[in-house]
DNA sequence: ATGGTAGCACCGCTA
């Protein structure tokens, strides 16, 4: 008899754009493609009016909820029971932006929304743009200040809303003064990065000269024809937890769904 | 080179 048991635990993050209106869409995914634990943000939502009965109905019974009114707001939705939930204010607007929770089988669970920091890529021009600057360094002091516990199992995911890599956008060239894929933000999310030794999940299984995205704007005329993505949802792995990795994907079909919304889902497996 | 869509709230904001 072995003397330790080995789990398999599927966690999902997407960017819903209003839980309540892609609410079908919820459940589609949840009964396609069973995860333990879906992180949402964009929920678009107070907590008093998430729809928390249909998705408990699926299974998902085990709910940390973080909304407000119209903008933002984060949850984690989830099969398996949370020993503590707790939510950090790295957003010095007081958005709902981050929730975190720690499961049962001790696994910490980080769901950010970085505010996607409007159009121009000056700070001093454009105060949503400073704000997202300073909300991807308050992420570098608060794991910088635990990095003593990069052992223990932790994964942060969420919309981040920076492309890191050439090829997590479309056109490297062409993004460069755009906002997600500035090299002032990517050096802040990689310092980020760097704070807690995350390791990237999905370039961990896809070589970094591969493109891949899990956004496509709703301007398009034809999303897939024009295929201009960017790679702004992410999955990182602690020290502790990355070689229990042991798949990731991105939904890309699931933009092609009626009533889509623009991010699609990333989804990893870990063996714990 | 520009403007294109979507959701929520409320007649504009954020993405």
């Amino acid at each position: 008899m072995r003397d330790r048991s080995v789990a398999k635990l599927k966690i999902a993050t997407w960017n819903i754009n209003s839980v309540r209106h892609r609410i079908a869409l919820v459940a589609r995914f949840l009964r396609d493609e069973q995860p333990d634990v879906l992180a949402l943000q964009e929920t678009k939502v107070t907590d008093d009016l998430f729809p928390a009965d249909p998705i408990r109905k699926l299974g998902y019974v085990h709910q940390a909820i973080h909304g407000q009114k119209a903008y933002h707001g984060v949850a984690i939705l989830s099969r398996l029971p949370f020993r503590e939930t707790s939510t950090q204010d790295f957003c010095r607007e007081g958005h709902a932006r981050h929730m975190g929770v720690t499961l049962q089988n001790g696994v910490e669970l980080h769901n950010f929304y970085v505010p996607a920091g409007g159009d121009i890529p000056d700070p001093v021009l454009n105060g949503k743009f400073a704000h997202k600057l300073h909300f991807l360094q308050a992420m570098e002091k608060f794991f910088a200040a635990r990095k003593s516990r990069k052992n223990d199992p932790v994964l942060l995911v969420g919309d981040l809303n920076v492309a890191p890599l050439e090829s997590d956008v479309w056109s490297h060239k062409q993004l460069l003064d755009v906002v997600s894929h500035t090299p002032i933000e990517t050096k802040l999310l990689g310092e980020a990065q760097a704070a807690f030794e995350w390791t990237d999940a999905t370039r961990r299984f896809v070589p970094p000269d591969q493109k891949i995205y899990s956004w496509w704007s709703y301007r398009a005329a034809d999303w897939e024809a024009s295929d201009r993505g960017r790679r702004l949802d992410h999955v990182w792995a602690s020290p502790g937890i990355k070689d229990a990795l042991t798949s990731q994907k991105i939904v890309k079909r699931m933009r092609g769904w009626q009533k889509a919304s623009d991010h699609v889902p990333v989804v990893v497996e870990l063996d714990v």
